[in-house]
DNA sequence: CTAAGTACCTGTCCGC
DNA sequence: TGCGGACAGGTACTTA
């Protein structure tokens, strides 16, 4: 479900919700679902201790305690973390686990498909346990994600541009919605590859994936079916796609019918006039 | 190393 | 209505 948008719009409700409240007790309704320790351990890291802060990196929402611990959470593709201020305001018929924090308010983490993965790490300093977190590369919206960086990388990659954006050691964060329509703006066909691209072509890129982030942010995410924002609410960004799930209907820009491919085994949409096929020597 | 295919799950939608 | 198959905001693992 989220991407990284979709994540930064949890963590900034949540940060608002959670710091210096108190963990109590936890309920663990699906113990696999815990990666690292086992749940024993994982209930003894957190019961008592109060929440310092909600971070984020890629996808990864991290929760740091007063202990110096961070929980870790990849929601994958239906996890939700939502805050209530009663228990009995919860409807997640998916609940996996609960946090149950001071004041008998609760954190729930559902998830339908229960691919959702969670960890608790002594310090942050124990990332490298977490190889998908350990080895992400540089934010969208940084200085460390330009123009430059994109067409070094980009050098020595065979794979299509699509899969390039999705591989999160290239960069963090970016899914198949954001990854469709930054290609769009950037008027690049998905199944350029990496290496074809022109230094006219990252820098355009560069903007596109900056753009269609914090255009996503700040409509609040894209809902479809289970994303939902940290207070149970479901985003807009859904409203303001170029391409992304909108087979046959026309393009915004030209009119042209927007067309649906597999690239790398991911659904991929885009417009076949915008983003015609560059013929290469 | 890269690349491709499969696995992990549940729910929904579409065609017959 | 019912059934089968494809597909879904993701990533990790196995195999070539």
């Amino acid at each position: 479900m989220p991407e990284m948008p979709e994540v930064e719009v949890i963590r900034r409700y949540l940060d608002t919700k959670l710091r210096g409240r108190r963990i109590e007790s936890l309920d663990i309704f699906l113990p696999r679902q815990i990666k690292y320790p086992d749940p024993n351990a994982y209930k003894a890291m957190c019961t008592g201790q109060k929440i310092a802060n909600v971070n984020r990196r890629g996808k990864y929402l991290l929760l740091e305690l007063s202990n110096g611990v961070e929980l870790v959470f990849h929601l994958r593709m239906t996890g939700r973390l939502v805050y209530h201020e009663r228990e009995d305001e919860n409807d997640d018929t998916h609940t996996r686990l609960i946090f149950h924090l001071d004041g008998g308010s609760i954190l729930v983490f559902g998830d339908t498909r229960t691919f959702g993965a969670l960890y608790a790490l002594d310090t942050p300093a124990e990332r490298w346990r977490i190889h998908g977190l350990a080895t992400l590369g540089p934010e969208p919206l940084t200085e460390e994600f330009s123009a430059g960086y994109l067409w070094e990388r980009t050098r020595r990659s065979h794979a299509p541009i699509k899969s390039f954006l999705l591989n999160q050691t290239m960069i963090a964060g970016i899914g198949n919605i954001y990854a469709d329509e930054a290609l769009f703006l950037a008027k690049i066909h998905p199944l350029t590859k990496a290496n074809a691209l022109t230094q006219a072509d990252c820098e355009a890129l560069q903007l596109a994936v900056d753009q269609v982030i914090a255009d996503g942010i700040r409509d609040g995410g894209t809902t479809f079916r289970d994303y939902q924002n940290g207070e149970g609410k479901q985003g807009l960004h859904q409203e303001h796609l170029y391409v992304y799930n909108r087979e046959g209907e026309p393009c915004r820009r030209c009119g042209t019918k927007i067309e649906k491919i597999k690239v790398g085994g991911r659904g991929t949409h885009f417009c076949p006039h915008c983003q015609e096929m560059k013929p290469h020597a």
